[in-house]
RNA sequence: GGUCGGUUGGCCGAGUGGCUAGGCCCUGGUCUGCAAAACCAGUUACGGCGGUUCGAAUCCGCCACCGACCUCCA
């Protein structure tokens, strides 16, 4: 019953009911990042879009590999030192071996990501460790015909590709049309189409990335990595690959057709794309330098930012819309999300306090049933927390007695939020700076302060009560009288 | 120019042919010595023009605007 998940295909651009290639497995690939570059808020898209769909698939019981490469070869640069393996070029920027940059980034990557709660994949390949299983993929696609070499270049033939196959299935194109729009790009002269991709590329001789090859010395094409790592771990047949909407054409476009001159077949059933984030409606990304880094964002150190963002927040931020739609950066949106939030969180963690009647007054089924349609229907994250929003009404209600719940539905009710908001959506509660965190000496210098102020109140001397509550605020301990006594805690 | 997608209230963002997600903001209320917080309640919307329909924000057509991809990008 909960087993229905249906997802949007890219492939057919419908919605389809998930039917895994080999029962109770599911086979996930997600392109990842090229590092080169410290992540930013675009990279939090796809990591936390197939981060729910990983928990949620393990949430349904499947055991699920799930393959997200670490691009650290390959992509060319299109700028003055045009056919420049990006990572060369920022390694002699910085006189730094190409891999100690990757390292480095790489590094920075994950440690971001584990800020978001963002699990880490099964397998975490990297291109670069996989020059042979590529090298393997070219002579195979030459072998077959259906790759030329070219100056000790090798490029793949996408017309005779065509011929046989659909060349732009995916990204619905034409090969007719894609011969108008393609520009000058290097080796260009050395293709028989200006649509034909790199499958080899030769090292120029200042290209410091490079690997022998019976071609020539240099590395692989840039959309390579993907077919053979992916091949090497899930199978030649898979059954779900994400990436960014941005990756449609030409890279998985490019992965599909090597892929099955390869291993004569398509290589996923299922393509997820994420759509971008976008600041000021325009998508966010590094070509276009509108991007802020993760650090900038949880720091706050950036001039567009009117304050730090923790990593909870943007990631409820990022759920809070559908992954195919743009979500459209502001610090207005970002302030909403944090408020938000914190009332979501506040209410879940006042559920351990609440104490059970005989009978339930709400039927918990009805919300879980709504909580699961939600994720079902396609991951649609944003309808799962508004029914989340209707729990946190129900959490108010049980604490002011206009609601109740049976021991067995509240326990039901209290371990259905646990999965939801901590083990699918991956939320994880902030620190509680309660006074049970902070030391012994400082708890009970405010406790005496507390009950100073609580001795002044008594008789209404406002002026020493408000003194109290005002200078400890200019510290930065903030008091609140609530219905059930005073409570602090350090901004 | 080609391909694809979008245009929802002050902001972010869901969605279905009729029963007006949700969050933030705002307003009112409860609580409070005051304040804050918290809670409760409430208001505002579907780019424009036609059409289909008993009924359309939701389907169709045209127009306008915005964006993505076509080059590395998540």
């Amino acid at each position: 019953m909960q087993n229905t998940l249906s997802i949007y295909n890219t492939l057919t651009r419908t919605k389809e009911t998930f039917k895994p290639l080999h029962q109770d497995h599911v086979g996930l690939y997600v392109c990842g990042p090229t590092v080169y570059g410290d992540p930013h808020l675009g990279h939090t898209r796809p990591a936390i879009t197939f981060d729910l769909l990983f928990r949620y698939l393990k949430h349904q019981g499947y055991k699920v590999r799930y393959v997200r490469n670490i691009t650290d070869v390959g992509h060319l640069e299109n700028d003055a030192d045009q056919g420049e393996d990006k990572i060369a070029k920022k390694a002699r920027l910085e006189q730094l071996e190409p891999m100690e940059v990757v390292q480095h980034y790489t590094d920075r990557y994950h440690q971001f990501m584990d800020e978001l709660n963002v699990q880490k994949p099964s397998i975490e390949p990297r291109a670069s460790g996989h020059i042979i299983e590529q090298l393997q993929i070219v002579e195979s696609i030459l072998n077959k015909g259906y790759a030329y070499e070219s100056n000790g270049s090798v490029y793949f033939d996408v017309e005779k590709y065509n011929s046989t196959y659909k060349y732009g299935e995916l990204s619905g194109r034409k090969l007719e049309d894609l011969l108008s729009t393609t520009r000058e790009l290097d080796g260009q002269s050395e293709k028989r189409n200006s649509f034909d991709f790199a499958l080899w590329k030769k090292a120029a001789p200042e290209h410091i990335m490079r690997w022998p090859s019976k071609y020539s010395d240099g590395f692989p094409g840039w959309h390579l990595e993907c077919s053979a790592m992916s091949a090497k771990y899930l199978g030649e047949e898979f059954d779900i690959h994400g990436g960014g909407m941005d990756l449609l054409f030409p890279h998985h476009e490019c992965e599909i057709a090597q892929s099955t001159i390869a291993n004569e077949k398509s290589p996923a059933k299922y393509w997820m794309h994420n759509n971008m984030i976008t600041i000021n409606g325009q998508k966010m990304g590094k070509s276009l330098g509108n991007f802020i880094t993760l650090e900038e964002l949880f720091t706050g150190n950036h001039e567009a930012l009117e304050q730090a963002y923790s990593p909870m927040t943007i990631r409820f931020f990022i759920l809070q819309a559908h992954y195919r739609s743009t979500l459209d950066f502001s610090n207005e949106a970002l302030q909403a999300a944090e408020k938000g939030l914190k009332r979501l969180m506040d209410s879940y963690q006042k559920l351990d306090k609440l104490t059970a009647s005989k009978e339930s007054s709400h039927n918990i089924q009805e919300i879980k049933d709504k909580c699961f349609a939600a994720l079902n229907d396609d991951l649609n994250s944003p309808i799962l927390i508004s029914h989340l929003f209707e729990a946190v009404k129900l959490i108010n209600n049980l604490i002011s007695g206009d609601a109740k719940l049976s021991e067995t539905d509240l326990n039901e009710f209290k371990s259905f939020l646990t999965e939801m908001i901590e083990n699918i959506l991956g939320l994880s509660a902030p620190a509680n700076d309660n006074t049970s965190d902070h030391n012994e000496v400082l708890n009970g210098a405010l406790e005496l302060l507390i009950n100073l102020r609580r001795d002044a109140k008594a008789n209404k001397d406002w002026a020493t009560c408000d003194k109290i509550r005002d200078e400890l605020k200019a510290i930065g301990i903030e008091l609140k009288d609530t219905k059930d006594g005073v409570e602090w805690s350090i901004k």
